[in-house]
RNA sequence: GGGCUUGUAGCUCAGUUGGUUAGAGCGCAUCCCUGAUAAGGAUGAGGUCCGUGGUUCGAAUCCACGCAGGCCCA
């Protein structure tokens, strides 16, 4: 039998003990086995990174995770529940390392690779299994003893076999790149990365002159932030197109820049907002206001940036050895070798051109429209000079610090400022420099260390992604939601580089390439297949993971030359780890049947910055290349989550919410109901108002449970053996029910269009529906004495009610409905499910839905409202009851529903009598007046006329005519003048004698005639109103009989002893001693000005 | 610089293929109800639907341009 429930109910007790119930009975592994054999829907879970706890931003997704896979239970389908984590890289390198305290790469390689490697493995096992009790907190429900990890044997190696494939095919390279690096973590950065450590610092930057040969003392002005880069000078670029200063220095020398650069206030805007500005740093002097304070200048003409191409000129450091070195230095190109082409030797002037989107690479503008490139130490320069032919210098070495060969700077760090310093006082002495200044720019950091970045250039090994193509063409057989999508994804793939692929690092993927003394290189696809080539190293490496260090030391025959090989160190890019799971975790190489079972996955779901390039990126690549099909049917991204003001969380900031504490102080089910609720495409503010604004609506929910539980448990009633009789059914159980079975129409929608958004609106809705309206108009059913067949219904009504609604509502809260469905329906009915979630989800009857009936009932709701406008527009609350309330209406068949059901009516507004008018105009009438400001400006003078005019017409026609889109037409002295419905102010008002209101359709009045009857009625209602409340400051029971002490006279007297009976029964009264007497409570109120005393005692009948 | 995206009430956000008078929640004000009661409800104030043009009988909605924010790319 069902129990009376608390309607102080403790959410995050009741989760807690859902949990237990769901653990101890086993229900999702009942849950399983009852979908087995059904239609398969293939969810693949995007890894999540097991390096810390789960945060907020995490449970979003895994909460829309968990609904879908809910409510594809639900619906029939058979489900692999694998829950996935992604184990290695970087990641988990930097938290290994602060736990140790690293700073370095080096100080790893001290450590112990071994050591440091297990260590990390050692985190992803700890972090996982916090992440997956997390999990669990929240409601998901995943097969947890069967998570797949990325760092798996099998994952590996299956990515092996892919890049087998690519190396067959010819994809996989080796190439030089310039990337970012830093010198004190000793390893390079994706762009990505590197966007998260920029950083706005102060920078030394230099005006220098290099002289031009063949040109006796003139020079070209070059600028630049990165003193430290004019050691691996090669050349000069400007723009062709731009116009190029001759300026004569006072000292006679002789200058070459861009025009619009003299007088160019760099920084301006920056320096003025002091945004992206440094305190203390001076303003930028113009390069015109440098020679003036050198004695000033003189201009002694232009020329164009093509007419300068070719000029020589000499380096400012081409005396050290390595700017004399032929192919460059330490990578030597061959070819340019063999040309003897030096740096030294190629300096001159070029014009870069354009870059690939069409820009003009040299600009005039912050420098001088003259840029020193250095191909070895920056990512234009260095396709520049791949371009051109151009030698590459790359002057540093792992930790940032110049290599040998340049001379006075070898040993020296490049961002050190005291190296910085040290070359400024060089080209000083020497003759080069012609200005220092401060520099404020955004500069790129590592966010690790904090150290600059430099730009190095370092052997990496490459997919070359000329099959691009091969990945667009699937990308349009995926469903994106939202659809823009699947456009970002299209840009990103014909925007996209060849795949950097390594990474010099420790703990990831293994690279199966290994090179040899002839500069080739092969890639392993299998363990097999290494073992098969493996001549050394072999033993020490079997048995365990294919990881560094323990494969580092298996050497290979290569098949064809038979030269021996080493493993190159690098580890994988991460994103081959997670876009590889379609195929790894099924099994792609060791069971295709079953495989075949489940790819393509039906859905995935991601949080979307970011992805485009990386996961969804990679699995798409990864599939294209192995299948040439999409690795999945629907994607569905989502935005970001922030704190509840709208910015980033963070630690530091002190806005952060950990999930565990969130879990325990908001509850999950309100957290799941803010994701579910979220537009995805959104960020989400979280926080812990929000919050509170949600668990209101969830308590509205449990109120309307809890208040079918309290009476039902007064009455024994048991849903059991018992159907819903339609012709026993009230309009408004009727109503409800139409109105539910829509919502599981347009619910069953939604969920399949994977907006859960959607579903939970129209949810929203449905419960102000069901309990703004149906329970509060039916209340009396409930509670009253009969036990007669229309209790009966409007029981079963309420049940059928709550139960679909909980069954709509259990993928998105598991566990309020599952607390709900064990009352409202396992204490009743036995061979129900165990669990609501081991139930189907409803399925709609279009035989309940009554669209005619739901209109009619909006419209009686609306003249409710509407009359409860009208009443407060003229002071009448509820309790003064009103002679009569008039409606007009134009729609026939809702008028005569609407008098058919005026008890309603009559009941919610305090009304004696209901009656339908033939025309709004019977109640209000409209108030026309020109707008004059309006019209004056217009006509001026004519105004007067227009007033009258105006006047002399009929109010009604011209609310008309405006209101059908025409305009009045007004005729002055055979002129006719059309007025728009700006022309006029119209407002309405009462008919006398009424309080009316009027909106769109339907226009409602009220009698504001008092009779002494209605007034004395008025004045009871508000007696028995203040006694009401005194019973309940008195802590009576509601079915307490009382006595009531003092005396009542006056008008109130008059009035109560025309309603005694009414006023007794509704209070409960027994007596009214009429004597002054302190009773058990007493209170002292006013009723229409009158004063009264009051005190009331219990006389317990009942017992008694 | 290019692409995508957003801009609606004080705040957070809905708003269907273009269609009467643009909505909700929160907050605010006023009030109601008192048998869901440490709850519930109503009413009201509050809007240049970012701006300017255009298409249309009709634009928050479609188009163009601009402004501002976000994301991505460079």
């Amino acid at each position: 039998m069902i129990k009376k429930v608390n309607p102080k109910i403790d959410f995050v007790k009741l989760e807690h003990s859902i949990l237990e119930f769901w653990e101890k009975n086993d229900i999702f592994q009942k849950r399983v086995a009852s979908n087995k054999g059904k239609p398969k829907w293939s969810f693949i879970d995007g890894p999540i990174t097991a390096n810390n706890p789960m945060g907020v931003h995490h449970a979003w997704g895994r909460s829309l995770k968990d609904i879908y896979n809910r409510y594809k239970a639900m619906t029939g389908h058979e489900l692999r529940y694998q829950n996935g984590f992604d184990c290695q890289g970087l990641w988990v390198e930097v938290e290994v390392e602060k736990e140790l305290g690293f700073k370095t790469k080096r100080e790893v390689e001290e450590y112990g690779i071994e050591k440091f490697v297990n260590l990390c493995k050692e985190r992803v096992r700890k972090y996982s299994a916090v992440q997956t009790e997390q999990s669990k907190r929240l409601g998901m429900w995943m097969d947890w003893e069967n998570s797949y990890y990325t760092m798996s044997d099998e994952n590996n190696y299956t990515i092996w076999a892919f890049l087998k494939k690519l190396f067959n095919e010819g994809k996989i390279y080796r190439g030089s790149d310039s990337v970012p690096w830093s010198g004190r973590s000793g390893t390079s950065y994706s762009q990505m990365e590197i966007v998260e450590g920029r950083k706005l610092v102060a920078h030394t930057s230099v005006f220098v002159r290099f002289p031009l040969k063949e040109r006796k003392n003139e020079y070209i002005l070059v600028w630049t932030t990165t003193p430290w880069t004019l050691s691996s000078n090669v050349v000069a670029a400007v723009n062709g197109n731009l116009d190029y200063v001759k300026l004569q220095a006072a000292d006679g020398s002789i200058y070459y820049f861009a025009k619009d650069n003299l007088k160019f206030q760099r920084l301006e805007k920056q320096f003025k907002d002091k945004k992206q500005w440094i305190e203390g740093v001076p303003k930028l002097k113009t390069i015109a206001q440098i020679f003036k304070e050198r004695g000033g200048y003189e201009i002694l003409g232009s020329v164009k940036g093509a007419e300068m191409v070719g000029w020589k000129y000499e380096g400012p450091y081409d005396d050290l050895p390595a700017q004399k070195e032929p192919g460059g230095y330490p990578f030597i190109d061959d070819e340019l070798k063999a040309k003897n082409a030096s740096a030294a030797n190629q300096h001159c002037v070029i014009d870069p051109g354009k870059d690939n989107i069409g820009n003009d690479i040299v600009v005039a503008g912050e420098g001088t429209g003259i840029v020193h490139m250095a191909p070895g130490c920056g990512d234009i320069d260095h396709k520049i000079g791949k371009k051109l032919g151009l030698v590459n210098l790359a002057p540093l070495d792992d930790e940032s610090k110049f290599i040998d060969k340049y001379g006075w700077l070898e040993g020296k760090t490049a961002t050190d400022p005291n190296t910085t310093k040290a070359i400024i006082n060089d080209l000083k002495d020497r003759g080069f420099l012609v200005y220092a200044e401060e520099y404020p720019h955004v500069y790129p950091h590592c966010w690790r260390s904090g150290d600059e970045l430099v730009f190095r250039l370092v052997e990496e090994w490459y997919i070359n992604m000329d099959w691009r193509g091969k990945i667009k063409k699937i990308v349009d057989d995926i469903e994106w939601i939202p659809e823009w999508g699947k456009e970002r994804e299209h840009e990103w793939l014909d925007n996209m580089g060849d795949w950097m692929i390594s990474k010099k690092r420790f703990w990831g993927l293994a690279l199966p390439i290994w090179t040899f003394e002839d500069d080739s290189f092969y890639v392993v696809g299998s363990k097999e297949e290494l073992k098969e080539l493996a001549v050394e190293g072999w033993d020490e490496f079997e048995g365990h993971t294919p990881h560094r260090p323990w494969i580092d030391n298996v050497k290979i025959k290569h098949p064809e030359s038979g030269l021996i090989g080493k493993r190159i160190l690098d580890v994988g890019n991460p994103w081959l780890d997670a876009g590889i799971v379609p195929f790894s975790t099924l099994g792609y190489t060791t069971d295709k049947e079953y495989w075949k079972e489940w790819f393509p996955g039906d859905f995935i779901t991601e949080c979307f910055p970011g992805q485009f390039r990386n996961w969804f990126y990679s699995l798409l690549a990864m599939s294209a290349e192995l299948e040439e099909t999409a690795p999945f049917k629907t994607l569905l991204g989502h935005g970001l989550v922030k704190d509840e003001t709208g910015r980033d969380m963070h630690k530091s900031w002190g806005n952060a919410i950990w999930f565990d504490e969130a879990a325990e102080k908001m509850g999950v089910d309100v957290m799941r109901w803010m994701y579910a609720t979220q537009n995805i495409e959104h960020n989400l503010r979280f926080g812990y108002g929000h919050a509170d604004d949600v668990r209101k609506k969830l308590i509205q929910l449990w109120n309307s449970y809890s208040f079918y539980a309290t009476y039902a448990a007064v009455d024994c009633f048991s849903p059991k053996d018992r159907t819903l009789n339609t012709s026993d059914l009230t309009i408004l159980d009727k109503w409800i029910l139409s109105k539910m079975h829509t919502l599981i129409k347009e619910s069953t929608v939604a969920f399949d269009a994977f907006r859960v958004d959607k579903f939970m609106r129209l949810f929203e809705r449905f419960l102000d529906d069901l309990s703004n309206w149906y329970i509060r108009r039916n209340r009396r059913r409930f509670w009253k004495a009969e036990d007669d067949l229309d209790k009966q219904t409007a029981y079963q009504t309420l049940y059928e009610v709550l139960f679909t609604t909980i069954r709509l509502l259990a993928p998105c809260l598991p566990f309020v409905t599952e607390d709900i469905y064990q009352n409202l329906v396992r204490s009743s009915i036995d061979d129900t499910p165990e669990s609501i979630h081991l139930c189907d989800f409803p399925v709609a009857d279009d035989a309940y839905i009554d669209e005619a009936l739901m209109l009619q009932v909006d419209a009686l709701r609306k003249v409710v409202e509407q009359s409860r406008s009208a009443r407060n527009k003229a002071n009448l609350k509820i309790r003064q009851p009103l002679a009569k309330l008039c409606f007009a209406i134009k729609d026939d068949s809702v008028a005569a529903f609407i008098e058919e059901n005026s008890k309603v009516i009559l009941d919610e507004l305090n009304v004696k009598v209901l009656e339908r008018v033939a025309d709004s105009k019977e109640l209000v009438e409209y108030n026309v007046k020109p707008n004059l400001p309006l019209l004056g400006e217009q006509y001026g003078k004519q105004l007067q006329e227009i007033r009258k005019a105006i006047a002399a017409m009929d109010v009604n026609e011209i609310v008309h005519s405006l209101k059908s889109g025409y305009c009045v037409t007004i005729n002055l002295d055979g002129e006719s003048i059309d007025l728009h419905k700006e022309a006029f102010l119209i407002d309405t008002k009462s008919v006398a004698g009424f309080t009316s209101e009027l909106d769109g359709e339907i226009a409602v009045g009220l009698t504001t005639e008092m009779t002494p009857e209605l007034i004395s009625e008025g004045m009871v209602r508000d007696l028995i109103r203040h006694v009401q409340i005194m019973r309940k400051n008195a802590n009576f029971a509601v079915e307490d009989r009382i006595i009531i002490n003092g005396l009542i006279d006056g008008p109130l007297g008059d009035a109560l002893e025309k309603y005694t009976e009414f006023f007794c029964s509704e209070t409960l009264t027994i007596e009214m001693s009429g004597k002054v007497e302190k009773g058990e409570f007493e209170s002292t109120f006013e009723i229409n000005d009158q004063t009264l005393t009051l005190s009331i005692e219990r006389k317990n009948t009942q017992k008694g």
